[in-house]
DNA sequence: ATGTTTTTGCAAATAACTTGCATTTGCATA
DNA sequence: TATGCAAATGCAAGTTATTTGCAAAAACAT
């Protein structure tokens, strides 16, 4: 959770101008614990900074995915984003307060090398979500 | 894959009137290897069977999935439906042809008691969908 | 400071899906 | 077998999320 000003940076090396949209976007999902949809970036950054239009919005969410700055993703027909932290995890989502959390480590290297073995199919990637309750909405449910 | 006409029953059973279109859109799933389409549905139907108005197959998918004869499920941003079979499977999904094969049986079981015992939280269900190279496109990338 | 290339705003377009309403159909019952 | 009513369908119009064309504004290398 880097929130430096090496955007500047990040931007330029993906040859993309620096503009206050794309920082404050940027910004925005590294503090922000959850996935968002471009709808909620866009109405807290129309709040809160300047004014900014949904369809820019949608241009810079889409360009900083192709450039693998940000990860887009789907639960129950929403598109979500994040900032792109190059590292392999699984989510998991609460059913009860919809929160979405990062679990780290992969049980399944051992079991795709012997789906290959049995049925001949080469894996090279996967997509895993757990749901359940949080231990917050866990103990909440019982009290 | 039971092509029978007890799909009479399956709808009386569920309190549904027994249409000609929703007869023919659950037979055409049942002998579909590959989840289809609303669209995909909505074409076939219309060229080989009578007319029929795609409002209509989306009502038909929509009710067929809230009693449970249908599963409904996104992949690429498209919406998928196919033939409820009432089985835990994951679905493997070859990148090279795009068809979706089913592959039975769970690594998952222990994993979440693991994370049950070490983070507090409930594990309920989860969805693992598994990319690669199924043996065709495998032997044909060889060759 | 300036010219060129990108980015943005705005309005309109698209795609996927849903809904309102009038008409038709299925089916339980007479 | 006829018939009445609830449910299903067709059609057109409405939504929602997202994209696109184009002119104006901003970024940045020189």
């Amino acid at each position: 959770m880097q929130t430096n000003d090496n955007n500047a940076d990040l931007l330029k090396h993906e040859g993309l101008k620096n503009t206050k949209h794309r920082t404050a976007i940027i910004k925005m999902l590294e503090q922000s614990e959850q996935p968002l949809t471009a709808e909620q970036i866009y109405l807290e950054l129309k709040e809160k900074n300047s004014s900014i239009n949904l369809s820019t919005v949608y241009r810079i969410l889409n360009v900083l995915t192709t450039k693998s700055i940000l990860n887009k993703s789907d639960f129950e027909e929403k598109t979500l984003f994040e900032i792109n932290a190059n590292e392999h995890t699984h989510r998991f989502i609460c059913s009860e307060c919809k929160k979405m959390f990062k679990i780290i480590g992969c049980p399944l290297e051992g079991y795709e090398k012997n789906l290959h073995d049995k049925l001949g199919i080469e894996i090279t990637g996967h997509k895993l979500e757990l749901y359940g309750l949080c231990k917050g909405c866990k103990l909440n449910k019982i009290k």
